[in-house]
DNA sequence: CGCCAGATGGACTACAGGGTCCCATTCTCG
DNA sequence: CGAGAATGGGACCCTGTAGTCCATCTGGCG
């Protein structure tokens, strides 16, 4: 023992902006390739030659190939947050919810349906063999839903929902919708079944919105 | 042209029941393996050390790799469809899709929700790599769907479930639900998103259930 | 009983891909 | 500018894994 983790005075290590940017390179690479191939798939000579690096850029920067997947899934993770923050932080209505529906509808129409959700997708694969990695993605799967039942707290708090309804049941079951939906588009080569699921989850909620004051039953 | 698939007079295959029983001895061990491990991560000498065969037995039933995995698609597929069948073919009525629910859950909960879908698993990790695989994969998922909305339809013949209730539809939303429960309940190593999302599901089919004649709102 | 095709064991090969190493180049700072 | 650290290139090593091969065994059939 006596080599504890305390901060060598001197020795700290410099980092300078031409090794962020290339660490970012290999990240971005790896996320590229990963998406389409699959993480088990993908070779790290793929990925230098993607990246425009070499091997021993990618052991500078990460300690081995399961580093650098950990270090995916919270590149990953940040990206798909960051992107649904901007989607959700400010819903308040369920024509909101339907905007963000259309979005990611949209997104994977692009591609027929393929290439599914780029968490989802590391959760099926990583789940059974990286205990971090799936603790990560749970997490990460947490973050997301706590977005959405926010946004119906929101909804709850405001009078849109009933008091009735439970947002993160909602948000739960809207995730699973969907990454099901995902998961099928991709087996389909066809976003229809996404629509279906996503559908078949706003409709759900919808359900627990307030009757409008004076309404008709039609 | 001219070879087609007819039985050539001599030269047929024999294939004896000794050869029947390896061949399933080794899809029943790539089945247990590639379940909890994956299907790239799970090796050939894996497989052949569960199944207490040989590498020239592994040869000698499937061309390589990808044809055993390929054999494993048909064979879950076969598997699922028949204990859905089981569980479907007779459905009726709503709590009859209750039972079904709940032994899906039951079934998860002995795993913590770990392993997924063995289909599902399959699809995401094989979808964007093998074509062959992904087709088959996705003819399943429709053949099951189809049990469920077979049964929907019966439903509604029956008048248990209003006209305009669309069970195709229904049936998709089924399934996604479930694929994304099974995915989520295996990150988080816990059944119940699973639960909520099958809820959610059921939920929403409910909703489409005729009123009782002389029913009362609450 | 002897023949033969199918079934089996397991050593062997080829090579892909993860990981190591060493030297060159660039940057930073005194 | 000179020293030393960070960055970079790429050859090389080694293990794991897919795939080959052949000698042997087994069981059905004339």
């Amino acid at each position: 023992m006596g080599d504890e983790q305390v901060a060598a005075p001197t020795k700290q290590r410099r980092i300078s902006q031409r090794g962020i940017a290339t660490r970012e390179r290999i990240l971005e690479a790896a996320n590229r390739l990963m998406l389409v191939r699959g993480v088990n798939a993908t070779t790290l000579d793929d990925i230098r030659e993607a990246s425009q690096t070499s091997k021993s850029q990618l052991y500078h920067h990460f300690a081995d190939k399961q580093e650098l997947v950990r270090a995916l899934v919270r590149y990953r993770g940040a990206l798909v947050l960051q992107r649904e923050r901007g989607g959700l932080e400010r819903l308040r209505s369920f024509s909101g919810l339907v905007r963000w529906r259309n979005a990611l509808v949209q997104a994977n129409a692009l591609n027929n349906g393929k290439y599914g959700c780029g968490l989802g997708s590391m959760a099926v694969e990583l789940s059974d063999q990286d205990e971090q990695a799936r603790s990560m993605l749970s997490e990460t799967f947490a973050a997301w839903e706590k977005l959405i039942s926010d946004g119906l707290h929101r909804m709850r708090d405001s009078g849109a929902l009933r008091q009735d309804a439970e947002p993160e049941k909602l948000a739960t079951g809207l995730m699973a919708a969907l990454q099901g939906g995902y998961l099928l588009a991709n087996a389909a080569h066809d976003v229809a079944p996404m629509e279906v699921a996503l559908d078949m989850a706003l409709e759900h909620i919808k359900s627990f919105l307030s009757e409008p004051p004076g309404g008709s039953t039609r």
